[in-house]
RNA sequence: CGGGGCGUAGCGCAGCCUGGUAGCGCAUCUGCUUUGGGAGCAGAGGGUCGCUGGUUCAAAUCCAGUCGCCCCGACCA
């Protein structure tokens, strides 16, 4: 392909509107424009990168026996109903009408139709299992889109649906996903981590997240080296040290003052005292009422995992004028003694005695308080999250803590949308039961930025070869030398003849610009044909992260190209 | 939705405070020179200053409203 003929507006500089790496070097190297925000145009070197991506996911999801359907991007507001989701799901479901005031939707996912669509065709066992997926456009009116196509309101996903009779078989289902999965971002060129995750939004039994590892990552995992657990902190597991102060004897609850110590650590060093041993109480909203939560003072309370704790749809902080409505007392002095709500206790605090807490009084703060002889506690339960170097939950070894970009998610679903929906069949016994049912996503536009994210230096980007755009980018320095140019067609054709994409640089320009875009566009292998060197029936050949070019004979360039294009896959 | 910021040429920005001819760099076009890491010189084209209203002799500039975009917090592929 001619770089004259294929639509590549590249970019001096950075549109002020692109903040992470990915997305200014996906703008920079032409592959995306935005149209609207979280609403974006990929350009034809992005739709490259893109098909790739697509296509190593069809091979793997054909490969673990998934067939490949196509189901409509709008759809009825009865479905949703149906699956009680109509009313659940909430702003990011993007609602429209039809010109006789029928209710649609923006598909977000697709559990619906796709249970719809099985539900009047499985009638037997016989039918089981049954693995449909697609390649589509999903649309979710995210509050706050970002960073490119990382996180977009209308994005290209992969999602697989499965169907078993029982339990049992779809956990295997489940797990040779999971394994897809892994060959799938292995083939990517992605250095990434399958962790434990939430069910969130869809639901479920349990789920894995594909993590890409990157800083600029929006999720935080943890994970043990030893063991191999690994979790998003939003659930991942704590393991209680000993319990602080559990072997002392209970010492008198006694108000001491505190002046202007809002802050464990002023707390701590006011009383000369470890952080350990201040315990934070914290007070939430939810719509069941005000709760109090309490976790030691050098932890960070889970939201997630109160939430869970509570069974409650939400949990936020309260409003410092509800504190002081609640506990009598100012933001900061908060504590369990004599408060009128019940009290969640983290597991690393039970058992704890002789603790700082706060009196719900300007200034002051209570010594020697012990859970349940001072204060009642209503429940003991995980609620902080985990962080850089705590326990693994099953060996105890030291965990990483390390930020992930979400590429993948799978879930266990179970029977609440066939239940829901009444998605039945017969099994052997001719008993009419609900589909088993798992659902799993890949964002393939995420993964390209994600890759990005991943392999990039000051010059631009750098693929794999796996998902570049090209593989060769071919540059005759001087394109009006026929010689060069000759020797450019010669050699495009005999890389081809090798099954290498090819992209010439026949622009007209001088040599800097054209070896700028090489390196931004970051195609693996540069080969380039200055007229000195042809002279000697040389050419020059460079991988994108290679220091120095190496001189090669014209006539072997197209075998070397061959040859390290398969050495770096 | 709450908090912060920004809308001036295709891109990056200045001008606004203190109202009076709309500017700079890159890109684009023409010519000459140059020709292996984003060339030099000379010239040219390109703007309803986001939009609406107000104040004023006069508004990019002041005021009000509105729309869009970005960043930080509650979501998720």
């Amino acid at each position: 392909m001619r770089i004259s003929r294929i639509y590549l507006p590249t970019l001096r500089e950075v549109p002020a509107e692109a903040e992470v790496i990915s997305h200014k070097l996906m703008l920079r190297a032409g592959m995306i424009r935005k149209v609207a925000s979280g609403i974006y145009t990929w350009l034809p070197l992005g739709l490259r990168v893109l098909r790739k991506v697509e296509r190593i996911v069809r091979e793997e999801m054909n490969a673990a026996g998934a067939q490949e359907v196509h189901l409509p991007m709008v759809q009825p507001a009865e479905l949703w109903e149906e699956s009680g989701r109509w009313e659940k799901y909430g702003p990011e479901l993007l609602r429209l009408k039809d010109r006789r005031d029928r209710e649609f939707c923006l598909g977000p996912t697709h559990e619906e139709v796709i249970t719809d669509l099985v539900k009047g065709e499985i009638k037997s066992y016989r039918d089981l299992p049954l693995c449909l997926y697609q390649i589509q456009m999903k649309f979710r009116d995210e509050i706050r889109p970002r960073f490119g196509v990382m996180r977009a309101r209308e994005f290209e996903m992969k999602d697989a649906y499965s169907f078993d009779a029982d339990d049992p078989s779809a956990e295997r289902t489940y797990h040779d996903m999971y394994e897809a999965y892994k060959r799938i971002f292995k083939r990517c060129g992605l250095n990434f981590q399958p962790v434990e995750a939430q069910t969130g939004q869809i639901g479920g039994a349990f789920s894995h997240e594909f993590m890409v590892i990157a800083d600029t990552g929006e999720d935080t995992i943890a994970v043990c080296d030893k063991c191999g657990y690994a979790a998003n902190v939003e659930l991942a597991e704590s393991r209680p040290e000993d319990p602080v102060g559990g072997d002392e004897d209970d010492k008198a609850l006694e108000k001491v003052h505190t002046p202007g110590t809002h802050t464990v650590e002023q707390v701590s060093s006011f009383l000369k005292i470890s952080p350990k041993r201040v315990a934070k109480t914290l007070i939430f909203d939810t719509p069941n009422g005000p709760k109090a939560a309490m976790v030691r003072g050098d932890r960070e309370l889970n939201e997630e995992k109160l939430t869970a704790c509570l069974d409650v749809a939400w949990a936020h902080l309260a409003e410092p004028m509800r504190i002081e409505q609640y506990t009598g007392g100012p933001m900061g002095f908060s504590g369990p003694v004599g408060i009128n709500l019940p009290v969640y206790l983290d597991s690393e605090l039970d058992g704890a005695r002789n603790l700082v807490v706060g009196a719900n009084e300007g200034d002051h703060h209570y010594i020697n308080a012990t859970p349940g002889v001072d204060f009642q506690v209503k429940q003991v339960a995980d609620l902080r999250l985990v962080g850089e170097g705590d326990p693994c939950p099953r060996c105890a070894t030291a965990m990483r803590v390390t930020k992930g970009i979400e590429v993948g998610h799978i879930f266990k679903l179970g029977t609440q949308y066939s239940e829901a929906m009444g998605a039945l069949f017969l099994d052997k016994e001719g008993k009419e039961k609900p589909l088993v049912m798992g659902c799993y996503g890949i964002g393939t536009g995420r993964t390209a930025a994600a890759a990005i994210e991943q392999n990039n230096d000051e010059n631009g980007i750098v693929w794999k070869p796996q998902i570049a755009p090209f593989h060769v980018y071919l540059m005759p320095i001087n394109v009006n030398d026929e010689d060069s140019m000759a020797a450019a067609d010669k050699l495009e054709k005999e890389l081809e003849e090798k099954g290498l994409e090819v992209l010439m640089d026949d622009r007209d320009e001088r040599a800097g610009v054209k070896f700028k875009d090489a390196d931004l566009l970051g195609i693996p292998l540069r080969i380039v044909i200055g007229s000195k060197n042809l002279k000697q029936g040389k050419v020059e050949i460079k991988g994108r992260t290679e220091e120095k070019p190496r001189l090669a004979d014209l006539e072997k360039a197209a075998a070397l190209a061959r040859e390290f294009i398969d050495a770096s896959t």
